[in-house]
DNA sequence: CGGCTATGTTGTAGTCGGCAACCAGTTGGC
DNA sequence: GCCAACTGGTTGCCGACTACAACATAGCCG
């Protein structure tokens, strides 16, 4: 096996391993926040307002998955949605204030625990794995 | 913030994203075969034959789930079961060879998969990204 | 033997996800 | 202008996966 084979392989199963254990840790993390959840108002934070189907597209999901979630979150307080202007077929969704400041809660315990388990990495490192997982993630 | 949480918040949405893709993709690729009940028969195989206490505490997952799992493996021909001779409470699991066959053939596809992926990838940075997730994955 | 622990199984329930059918709004060809 | 095709979203329905609790069975130790 080329050296080639043996990266994908290690990769590969390196992946596999983090999504077997992602949602159980995740319940750990933050357990008032599904995953979904945290994902999609993450997602929404970042871009600073999308569409459902954005959503989909990026989680790869069903659109009916993402309609409920997103309904799940407006009730919950932590998004609001708004007719597209431009397209009055889409919705523009938002975070609220509470949808904020849940997610940096979330966002503090989980960096703090991220900054543990990466307490004896080199910054160069740290980014140089970032890079690597937005490269790998954009070829998706 | 630092470059270093940011770092974190990528590495973290990154891996999170791509927990959230893996069953998708992994339906996609075998669909005979859950990603769960794929991780399973690999244990199975690479252990040569454990029980379902093993499992259970190896994928973090409620007994109770894993006896379920292990019985649709069983129907499906793919693994076997046989009581455990030294102590008649547990049970030994064992890949059939329909199960061995399963797993090559998935394990070849996921192979190639990956190799498209990382198609426009160096040899270097593969096996970067391979140690780094070898690393995080120690630190778990 | 009698309590305690460990291994599995089953019942129940909840969450997540996809597919199909449907509605509403937009776009493009005629 | 108009109808067809497409897009964004919702809802009904169902299957897959999981946890928790209750239970049966088998070993362990006093």
């Amino acid at each position: 096996m080329s050296g080639r084979d043996a990266s994908i392989e290690t990769i590969q199963r390196e992946l596999t391993a983090f999504a077997r254990r992602a949602r159980h840790k995740a319940s750990q993390l933050h357990p008032e926040l599904s995953l979904v959840m945290y994902s999609m108002l993450d997602l929404l934070t970042e871009r600073g307002g999308c569409r459902a189907a954005d959503l989909a597209a990026y989680f790869m999901l069903d659109k009916s998955t993402v309609s409920r979630q997103v309904r799940d979150l407006e009730q919950l307080g932590y998004a609001a949605r708004e007719v597209d202007p431009e397209d009055h077929r889409g919705q523009i969704l938002r975070p609220t204030e509470a949808g904020l400041a849940l997610l940096r809660e979330a966002n503090e315990m989980r960096r703090a625990a991220f900054t543990e388990r990466f307490a004896d990495w080199s910054d160069q490192d740290m980014a140089k794995l970032a890079e690597y997982l937005v490269r790998y993630g954009e070829s998706e």
